[in-house]
DNA sequence: GACTTTTAAATGTCAGACAAATAAAAAATG
DNA sequence: CATTTTTTATTTGTCTGACATTTAAAAGTC
């Protein structure tokens, strides 16, 4: 592990990137205790502020974590399906908020994503897994459902869906985008007659699903993206007349 | 913006939340300058090491950018396709080493993920895409080519297949995943005969594409899942009968 | 007016100190 | 001897204060 005295860019960064490419190459592994703090500011020739900054850079990316005490320490982090789910989501969500992506096109990913892993899920998914397509479905159907309760559920029986599939790396990649159109879901307000559509889309779905029709599943996922598309329009068109 | 000076968690890791919650909820916008770092300081009630601390941590993500200098200071940093597409492909490369990914779970990932955009890349793709395509295949031909850049030039052929469906949040996610497989990949050494067959495939799925037939480059695509996967189960089965 | 110099403000870095947590070692206790 | 308590050493978390470096604007100079 080493830095480069002529480079340019922050030390700590510096430093950052050649613990982070340490971990890459297997150089260090998980649970393997990084040296102290101290020792570390030793080795690079910096001082120990430096040496924190950069361990706070790869503790923002769930690289190391850190324990106080006597046999504490900078520890190599096992990157979890869960830290990696979780920052999906956040990148996917600033992604999205932040650089103007149409309705249309984060649709059109979401539900291109969602039809890969139907016929896998129409394969594999759990009786439990199915059973939760269904009851969210249920809850659907409740009117006094809020609009926000309303996309969460939907955003529920989507994972349940994806989870069906039983391939992490799948679930992982997948559920950020689906939990990463959220905020844009919840801008439209849906009528009751919308989410009656919506809900007998979600049962032809999950019937698909029951019957091992990954096809029909895919098939479903595309009148729903049509669906949404067509309500999604009709609420802009609405509000563009209405300023 | 504010902390809880009761929780336990460190103060860098509670500040740096509460900017982010900020920039999440819209508080702070793109290229909007934060407070200096005294400033924050001030407000947060802490020493300023601390707020640098939280400020890495920001920086580490590409919420923020920093300058120096007399209107310097930290940034809202407007999170680029192609930020995000790094930060996944280091995350999902670190996922797969670190967890004990079987090869099968992260093809069968890959090849899902691809099939949902080969209708979309058949539909759009430019004639520079295609291009890219042919002339990867061409340079898949060659015989003096090592196995890294056969690889190298694989990894390129699907990135132009994912980028053809003119999607950017398809291709910062499906790229990440393609690109993450490649330490994988790079495990395998493939004969003569298997460079043969995988330029076949290359071949036609890239003739499907060019005849906007959706459906063909997905069964070509599945037909290369399967090779891939036979490939792979060969190598693995004579290095375990040859210690 | 164009160029140079100065100045002020901001981040980057350093040094040293103390607080707090934690586990191991040592001491006290029954 | 076994158990409990106390001490101690180590490590991260935080603070204070200082100086270096970069940068743009202000002031000065020709």
């Amino acid at each position: 592990m080493k830095i480069d005295p002529n480079s340019s860019a922050d030390l700590s960064a510096q430093i950052a990137q050649a613990i982070k490419d340490a971990i890459i190459i297997g150089e260090l592994i998980v649970d393997q205790r990084l040296p102290s703090e101290a020792e570390l500011a030793d080795h690079f020739q910096v001082s120990r502020p430096t040496v924190r900054e950069a361990l706070k850079r790869l503790a923002a990316q769930s690289l190391i974590r850190t324990q106080r005490g006597a046999t504490g320490g900078a520890f190599v982090n096992r990157l979890s399906f869960e830290d990696a789910h979780a920052q999906q989501v956040t990148t996917s969500t600033l992604l999205l908020s932040m650089n103007a992506v149409s309705f249309e096109t984060a649709c059109e990913a979401r539900y291109a994503l969602e039809r890969a892993c139907a016929p896998l899920s129409a394969k594999r998914r759990s009786a439990d897994q199915l059973a939760t397509m269904r009851a969210e479905i249920f809850r659907q159907t409740q009117p006094n459902l809020s609009d926000e309760a309303f996309c969460a559920s939907d955003v529920a029986f989507h994972r349940a869906l994806v989870d069906g599939a039983g391939n992490p790396v799948l679930s992982y990649q997948l559920a950020g985008a689906v939990e990463a159109m959220q905020p844009l879901m919840n801008m439209i307000t849906f009528t009751a007659r919308d989410r009656a559509s919506i809900v007998a889309l979600h049962s032809q779905i999950a019937d698909a699903i029951d019957q091992g029709a990954g096809t029909d599943a895919a098939q479903g996922l595309t009148k729903l993206e049509t669906e949404t598309l067509r309500m999604a329009q009709k609420v802009f068109e609405t509000r563009a007349s209405k300023p």
